[in-house]
DNA sequence: GCGACAG
DNA sequence: ATCTTGTCGC
């Protein structure tokens, strides 16, 4: 009685999308549950222009080490486009694959894009960590939905993303004097954890480290320097 | 109706 | 998102 069948997001409209937006969101849970974190993931997609392949990828590192722990990558199709509020639709099923290769899950999932900062608090983060049930924290570069009082230019300065005053998320600033990235709660974590973790997440960059990998792997597949499949990494290598 | 609009 | 050269700053 509160199961609902996922469809095929190849062949699904914009007003189905819609439906099942509202539909899903009724399941978010924005509490932590993850006790201790040990391990922390960041996802993300890369692909060539005007083409309907994608290749996703999920890093997973050591929290808070941030050193690099292993990787899955994916090749995959789309047919669903890129469309402002539906990010999850052409995203989403292409990193549960990836997820799916992983052996051992990691404690939480950073997804390039929105959690709850959403119209209908379904943006990417909290699309997937609901389909893969985890946990999962959304850390946008750019802002979707919401407004945020102006904060500090130093680093780590940070202010709270709200509507209709309820608070959603927080800007951070991650670099001084730089563009802020924009946090908010996937599913199965709070806003305030939210924060707290991608705070731990920021290293020499303004992307915090779980995306920015993630980035940077699904791209050594897009060219070819990495081939599909779950790998282990052994020893610290800094290829980035 | 108009403007905004994650990746 | 991807493409793409130089350039400013730490």
């Amino acid at each position: 009685m509160h199961n609902l069948t996922i469809p095929d997001y190849n062949k699904i409209t914009v007003t189905e999308a819609t439906s099942l937006q509202n539909n899903l969101k009724g399941r978010l849970l924005l509490t932590t549950g993850t006790a201790n974190i040990t391990t922390i993931a960041g996802a993300d997609i890369s692909h060539n222009k005007y083409e309907e392949t994608v290749y996703a990828g999920i890093v997973i590192l050591s929290y808070p080490g941030m050193a690099l722990i292993s990787y899955s990558l994916i090749q995959s199709t789309t047919k669903f486009p890129y469309i402002p509020g539906y990010l999850g639709f052409r995203e989403v099923p292409a990193l549960l694959q990836a997820w799916q290769q992983i052996p051992v899950k990691p404690n939480v999932v950073v997804l390039d894009g929105q959690g709850i900062t959403h119209p209908r608090r379904m943006g990417i983060a909290s699309h997937f960590g609901l389909l893969a049930e985890t946990a999962a924290i959304g850390c946008a570069k750019n802002m979707l939905f919401g407004e945020y009082p102006a904060l500090g230019n130093e680093k780590f300065s940070y202010s709270p993303i709200t509507k209709y005053n309820e608070l959603l998320g927080y800007a951070l600033r991650t670099k001084a004097g730089v563009k802020p990235v924009f946090i908010s709660p996937g599913h199965k974590i709070s806003v305030e954890d939210s924060l707290t973790i991608m705070t731990n997440c920021v290293k020499k960059h303004r992307i915090p480290e779980p995306t920015r990998l993630a980035h940077d792997y699904v791209n050594l597949l897009r060219t070819g320097k990495l081939s599909a499949g779950f790998h282990k990494v052994d020893i610290q290598e800094s290829l980035f």
